[in-house]
DNA sequence: TTGTACGCGTTATCAC
DNA sequence: GTGATAACGCGTACAA
């Protein structure tokens, strides 16, 4: 007989009632032991494993856990992946991936046709995605619990893992300050995301601050694409005066920015320094290595994970995480400061 | 009241029994016309979507899929998984993603477990892990459909997606000579890779196709990584006489590569052609881009899920699959040849 | 401490 | 064509 056993064989073989068995599954203290161990040894024999599915439509809640992501950046979203896993490894939940297109006119109606149809337990919404506040509000209706990830607050903190990216990038800035830049210019992210804002309002703060001048001249527009940092690279480096150092708002730009200072024949970091955002693999790959700015995305990852499972006896989890700065060869001290 | 209907609803305000819904919701053909208007009026007016939990338990079969990576190239697998929606879309399917460690001495057990207690319907399997025939053995004792990915045939065409690395080599090998390349090297992956050995032979074939020695100052031992891209080509350029041509079995190590002739003040393209394989983001980002091999994957992942769910009327899907060569700056016609 | 009876939301069987 | 009724595998009241 091949069949899968069920709890009903496993009862009928160790001479107890389903309920008794579903009890040693569950762990209920209220068992004697001789009868716990008796049953535990015929699951073994039987190699019994419960039905999630029968599970999930008995307790009327699954064990789904969802990622909503439009992220251009894969390593972020593996990342974040893994996170989820270190969470719900050792329980019954799965991880269910959906990424989304951001620029369809039908997102927020596949999103809820998405958690509709598979009544998940939860969802994590990753940036930035994370940042329609339309979705929030879905899960609300579909009694869905769900966990936003972005770079300010955008919900109330047990709904939210944050980066700080606006401070991250007031330290990237003192940072090269303190190399002796004065002049530093700055590729912005695409307009309507959070994240960019962010990072653009810790730039102003953080030339205000140190007392420099930031005017138009050193504020390039960019799309968070390597195209795009190509081409406000060529702008910024155009001036009569040209910037000393460059902080991109992510790497992808940063890379452009590479390849225009090669084309220009600029040698980074000594004619110009570069600044990057997210530690993408590229960061890393291309020559010089890019100085940059990384999320703790796993760490924050696992913490959304749990927030949303919310597993007894468990701390409540950070809503808030800091990033790191992370220090390559793109960033050496101007050559000659006039 | 806010609980969500459920057939039973249906049934009571639209006066049929839940049968007739079950049929309407299914296509049963044999409905009368009327019925089947009247049903689907109060579908919608009630916003009732079936539970697939139900569903799942009923027809004792659920509709998730799953997804067992351990693959160091994000983009691959996140570009799978987009293959995999592509296929899914508008279907009652959902994508569950497990990661898992290769160097973990639990990988098949935990494997066992999570398709055990998910119950998944199938599984895709990306390589390298893919290459292991115990998880194929594994799926078949459970009854869990299943596809491997992998750069060369290691099951049936059922229940395979191909690429021809060994072909794509070839193919890639081809090229350089045609640019004027006798001295070429290889950097190979690492052993017990199966995509490593199929590149490995498809480099030899070439040689020797070509009536090019290939002696072992030419060929260097790679693990897929970026250093150890740097190590090997670092003992390729130590010969008396040097390559004009390197070929490395990923992008990362031909970044590595890259790393290694700018320090020793080598021109890419016009010292040394660079090729490498996966188009990963980074091979497009490093300066200059490299040229590369660039598998189908979301074709491939489509494909694998289609093969997977198989859904009624659809051919067969295509089991192998020929890999592209992109071309980019990192190879041209060496310098000078004697 | 353990068992009985029933419900969860769906599909399948087999009558009508 | 359509509708009772019984599965599917598990959890919960409530009783014993």
């Amino acid at each position: 007989m091949s069949k899968t056993p069920t709890i009903n064989d496993v009862a009928r073989t160790a001479g107890v009632s389903k309920k008794t068995v579903s009890r040693v599954i569950n762990r209920s203290p209220l068992l004697k032991e001789g009868t716990r161990e008796k049953v535990e040894a015929v699951i073994a024999e039987l190699g019994y494993v419960p039905n999630p599915q029968a599970r999930a439509l008995a307790l009327r809640r699954n064990f789904l856990v969802g990622l909503l992501y439009d992220n251009p950046n894969a390593q972020t979203v593996l990342n974040f992946q893994e996170g989820v896993l270190d969470a719900i490894r050792d329980t019954e939940f799965a991880l269910v991936v959906r990424p989304v297109d951001r620029h369809s006119p039908t997102v927020l109606d596949d999103i809820r046709d998405f958690l509709e149809k598979q009544r998940l337990f939860g969802v994590m919404i990753l940036p930035p995605i994370s940042e329609r506040d339309e979705i929030a509000e879905i899960c609300r209706e579909l009694k869905c619990e769900y966990v936003r990830m972005g770079s300010a607050e955008l919900d109330s903190p047990d709904h939210m893992v944050e980066s700080n990216d606006k401070e991250a990038v007031l330290r990237a800035i003192d940072h090269l300050v303190l190399q002796g830049h004065r002049r530093i210019g700055f590729i912005t992210g695409p307009d309507g995301f959070r994240s960019a804002r962010e990072r653009y309002e810790g730039f102003l703060d953080a030339m205000a601050n140190n007392g420099l001048d930031c005017n138009g001249e050193l504020i390039a527009k960019g799309e968070y694409t390597f195209e795009s940092g190509k081409r406000a690279a060529a702008e910024l480096l155009r001036a009569k005066v040209r910037p000393t150092a460059i902080f991109a708002s992510n790497d992808e730009m940063a890379a452009g920015a590479l390849h225009v200072a090669e084309e220009l024949d600029l040698h980074v970091p000594r004619d110009l320094s570069l600044f990057g955002f997210d530690d993408s693999p590229t960061a890393a790959h291309v020559w010089p290595p890019l100085t940059t700015v990384r999320w703790p995305i796993r760490a924050m990852a696992k913490a959304a994970a749990l927030k949303l499972i919310n597993p007894p006896g468990m701390e409540p989890q950070p809503h808030r995480f800091l990033s790191d700065l992370v220090l390559r060869s793109s960033v050496a001290p101007p050559r000659d400061e006039k």
